[in-house]
DNA sequence: TCTTCAATTTACCGATTGGTCAACAACGTA
DNA sequence: TACGTTGTTGACCAATCGGTAAATTGAAGA
């Protein structure tokens, strides 16, 4: 089998990209064994031999659109600066900045989002990494609540995280929906005045 | 034909309620002409009858969808408030409100939307609710320009409302991603906490 | 009662789907 | 050279898809 790691691993990594270049151009739900065969430039056949089913290589795309994808991952610049509410800032930036940068990526992590109604494994497999990013953002916000706590008197670090990250959805889903209308310079001008006028 | 009004216009409603149910099931992706036929308890050539295609059945369910959705509509309790800042407080409690009231509504919206990536007409329809959408919100958000100029000095109008906006987006989207996480009254707290201590 | 026309169904079509299977090619090894 | 394993393919299958057309029903009007 290919499965195991050797030689196989290059043709699934080929396959993979290949799919999630049909994903891109037609979405998931246009993903066909065959389209993505084609698009491989390998028979049918072979796909399913190293995927199994065409369910089991989707939910492998996810995980590949997941590692590969800097969206919703936290790098290591923000971490330099000293103010807790500079790393906010800096880090809804750079958020922002990723998502439009590698706008199929989070394209389909949406799409994935919608198919997880009503398919149990992609829907733990999104939640897992929701949680991931909340808790990555509630670290940044318990600093800001310990750094200025006269300033969010009231709030919560869960609840502060919960709006962050929502925060960041609301932006991908707006730039995607209609990009004419997102300036993104004005859209973190606008919620960098919101919190920085804060206290 | 029973396109034009009178006694086929029941039977069309009955169809899209189907429609509007397996949708709500199955996603709109599952869509299926003899899915939606079984669920109405007519048969499925008679569907195609009434609506041509299954493409123009499924550009009559986004519109069916956005007629009966009072997710994104602003209503007129909201204009009882005399000062444009809890307005604005009561408008995103509102929308908040009807997001986790209907959320099958909001996810087969945000479903349309995934599919308006790859289908211009769906597009189009999209964008242009989005466009209304953000419009409402600009108008409070002049409005709380003029009322209060030195609390948010610097920003745009269009800047705020795409905030607000993509606030409800994210919010819609990370309530249905997962619910249980997902705390109505903190996230609203926390909000309100940050637009109401601006100035 | 016969006609007429819209509403509705049954039967069918070609295309496409995910998946299986047997045959075949490549290639190091005994 | 013969073998056995692994990779790869083309042919085939049943199911399902959207869509068409003919046949059937039902009821109102002559």
């Amino acid at each position: 089998m290919g499965t195991q790691g050797g030689r196989g691993e290059e043709r699934r990594e080929q396959i993979l990209q290949a799919a999630f270049a049909v994903a891109c151009r037609e979405g998931i739900g246009g993903l066909t064994v065959r389209g993505i065969a084609a698009a491989a430039g390998v028979s049918h056949a072979l796909v399913l031999f190293y995927f199994g089913s065409k369910d089991r290589l989707v939910l492998e795309l996810l995980e590949w659109v997941l590692a590969r994808t800097a969206v919703l991952r936290i790098s290591e610049d923000v971490a330099r600066f000293p103010h807790a509410r500079d790393r906010l800032h800096a880090l809804l930036q750079e958020e922002m900045v990723r998502l439009s940068h590698q706008p199929e990526h989070t394209r389909i992590f949406l799409e994935y989002w919608a198919l997880g109604a009503h398919h149990a494994e992609i829907r733990t497999r999104i939640g897992a990494e929701m949680e991931r990013y909340r808790t990555a953002f509630r670290a940044i916000m318990e600093e800001l609540l310990r750094a200025e706590p006269a300033a969010f008197a009231g709030d919560t670090a869960d609840g502060l995280a919960a709006v962050a990250v929502s925060w960041i959805h609301g932006c991908a889903v707006q730039a995607m929906i209609d990009p004419d209308h997102f300036d993104t310079d004005e859209y973190l001008a606008a919620v960098r005045g919101m919190i920085g006028r804060l206290g």
